[in-house]
RNA sequence: GCCUCCAUAGCUCAGCUGGAUAGAGCAACGGUUUUCUAAACCGUGGGUCUCAGGUUCGAAUCCUGAUGGAGGUACCA
């Protein structure tokens, strides 16, 4: 049982014995003692005011006595209107560093015995990934490696779109217009290549639009007829027929997607478990509209399409099957739910994809729930929000995209250069000197992207280079290399006790604080399924560990003290690590 | 039209199960290096928490409405 909890229990009982009546559990509130008052939590006595019908100050003082007699762990309290604020004894506090926060599974909840499925990133295969897709993927990772964190038993999935006729458009362009150009004979990277010949349909399209419409047509017919669109169609219909020489084709054109994927997914230190391809599941799904016509959730039109009506909770009617019996979207969507469950039986299920389709998610969980599918429950839709550039909304065909390499190779060269003039590295080797570039550009990257929640919407300026000051990726690794040194120059190791003479200043017992939130940190995050709450965590433990660093000697210290300072060093530089990893971020030894 | 989400310092963001004087970073200005890594630290200035009501001992936080912005509302995905 945590500190806080038996404060909470004591105080209840503290209620019920002093003024004979009850007050639920959580209507007993503890936060953070402020900065400017003594003691680390405090007791808000307002709500008890009522029960004890005594003035907010005489509550306080007496609800503390209680407490001070009860827990051994209080050393005093003070009472300022109605806070009741607690001083936990000092040895509490050192106690925790060796009973818990320096112990390797500190931060590690116990098994919760549950099944999640994560799915994200699920690209396109027609075109590279751009910066809305970093995002995904990094909330994507991050949020696994949290539940994993809290206790779930987590299988990250990916979905990838690889049919459909965008994927037709890049073939036939580069059928028309590729001169067998091949990742190998042209040194571009195959996401990239394959993407160059979606603009080049694009542009030769709409060519033919405006051709068209200056022949008389109206936009809408030019943009029906023109020859481009009814060859990628027909190239569509080859697809579904198992044309060889189209699959072939399809084949070629995605294996040089996936390797460029790979590898951007590998820079990105972004894995998954499970793959699943929209070629294999686009079918799926029909057999539940049946199931859903016999239980009379859905009903056919007279055309023969199939729809489910859910005014009655008041959205739309929603198509499911079209009149001529194909799926749409959401028939696809589905069946692989269901494929999924059958998979893994998972208790929950989420789906990292932007808020732009949360109106598709909705009416998905909805219709399989009156399908009475009872695992339709576990059902989550991560909406996060969209990235946008000043100028508006990125748009793959206007060119108006950050790619996604580019972007990345852009933050290394920065961090390199940044670093070189810094001149710390001068005599790292060739190796030591690229990984660490690699290290802080990523970490700034991914630092930038994840300290915002997930359902907000972005503002990346491309003209405006990512920080690597402040509140950033690089300060919290910085602050990581610097204890490492430090540990490094003193041969540092672990006790078995941590003894502390006097008493502990005040930065340092912020320190240990701070460290002893972790856990409760990452709980909170894994409930909001927030990535965020522990980058903005690792910022305050970093924070607070470079003002300790400037106030208090280590190295310098008297024994006892100085092997309590490197415990709690080694302590934050722990923490600041592992929480760095659950945002997908490494840290560096030096830097 | 209807539905959903968002609005906090010049900029980017925290804070939101209602609690003390609303916090960081960047940018601006000033200071700190014979001392453990200055990608750091300390300080100054900067706010009608979009607006108007309501609930209450107490509202940035909850409710209602308005305004502004984004997205959705396709036999696209």
């Amino acid at each position: 049982m945590t500190l806080e909890s038996t404060i909470q229990l004591t105080a209840q009982q503290a209620i019920t014995n002093l003024y004979h009546t009850n007050l639920p559990l959580e209507q007993i509130v503890l936060q953070e003692t402020r900065k400017e008052f003594e003691g680390q939590i405090t007791l808000v006595t307002f709500p008890i005011v009522r029960l004890s019908k005594k003035s907010p100050e005489q509550t306080g003082l007496e609800l503390g006595e209680y407490l001070q007699k009860q827990i051994k762990e209080i050393a005093g309290f003070n009472v300022i209107k109605g806070f009741l604020n607690i001083s936990i004894t000092d040895s509490y506090w050192t106690g925790l560093l060796e009973g818990n926060i320096l112990k390797p599974d500190y931060g590690q909840f116990p098994p919760n015995g549950k099944k999640i499925l994560i799915e994200y990133s699920s690209p396109n295969t027609n075109k590279p990934m751009h910066l809305g897709h970093v995002r995904n993927n990094l909330i994507g990772y991050a949020i696994a490696e949290i539940l994993s964190a809290y206790g779930y038993q987590v299988t990250k999935a990916n979905l990838i779109n690889d049919r459909g006729v965008h994927i037709c458009k890049s073939m036939l362009a580069w059928q028309l217009f590729g001169n067998g150009e091949t990742p190998e004979n042209s040194g571009l990277k195959g996401d990239h290549l394959v993407g160059k010949y979606y603009v080049i349909f694009d542009q030769a399209y709409k060519k033919q639009i405006e051709e068209l419409k200056a022949a008389g047509s109206t936009e809408e017919e030019a943009k029906k007829n023109a020859p481009l669109i009814l060859q990628a169609q027909d190239l569509l219909i080859k697809w579904e027929n198992g044309d060889q020489a189209v699959i072939n084709l399809w084949k070629t054109m995605n294996s040089w997607v996936y390797a460029g994927f790979e590898e951007t997914y590998k820079k990105l230190s972004i894995s998954f478990d499970k793959y699943y391809y929209e070629s294999n599941t686009y079918l799926l799904g029909k057999d539940l509209i049946e199931e859903g016509l016999a239980k009379n959730v859905f009903f056919k039109k007279p055309d023969g399409s199939v729809w489910i009506d859910l005014t009655a909770e008041g959205l739309d009617e929603k198509l499911v099957l079209r009149a001529d019996g194909t799926s749409v979207y959401m028939t696809q969507d589905l069946g692989t739910a269901q494929l999924k469950y059958n998979d893994f039986q998972m208790d929950e299920s989420m789906y990292v994809v932007g808020n732009e389709q949360d109106y598709h998610f909705k009416v998905l969980f909805l219709i399989l729930k009156k399908l009475g599918k009872t695992w339709a429950n576990g059902l989550y839709h991560l909406s996060y929000g969209m990235v946008d550039l000043p100028s508006g909304k990125m748009k793959s065909r206007e060119g108006t995209v950050v790619d996604a390499d580019d972007l990345i190779h852009e933050m290394i060269t920065t961090a390199q250069k940044r670093t070189e003039e810094l001149g710390k590295t001068a005599e790292f080797s060739t190796q030591k000197k690229k990984d660490l570039y690699r290290i802080i550009g990523l970490g700034a990257l991914k630092y930038f992207l994840l300290k915002v929640e997930p359902k907000k919407r972005l503002l990346f300026d491309p003209n405006e280079s990512i920080d690597f000051q402040g509140h950033t990726g690089p300060f919290i690794q910085y602050t990581y290399a610097r204890i490492n040194s430090i540990l490094t120059k003193a041969s540092y190791a672990s006790t078995n006790k941590t003894k502390r003479s006097s008493t502990l200043t005040i930065i340092e017992r912020d320190l240990l604080v701070l460290l002893s939130q972790y856990p409760s940190i990452i709980e909170i995050a894994a409930k909001e399924y927030n990535p965020a709450q522990i980058a903005n965590y690792a910022f305050e433990l970093a924070k607070c560990y470079n003002k300790f660093y400037h106030e208090e000697p280590i190295l310098k210290a008297e024994d006892n003290l100085k092997q309590f300072r490197l415990d709690l060093s080694a302590a934050t530089a722990s923490v600041i690590k592992k929480g760095m990893h659950l945002l997908g971020i490494s840290v560096p030894d030096s830097m």
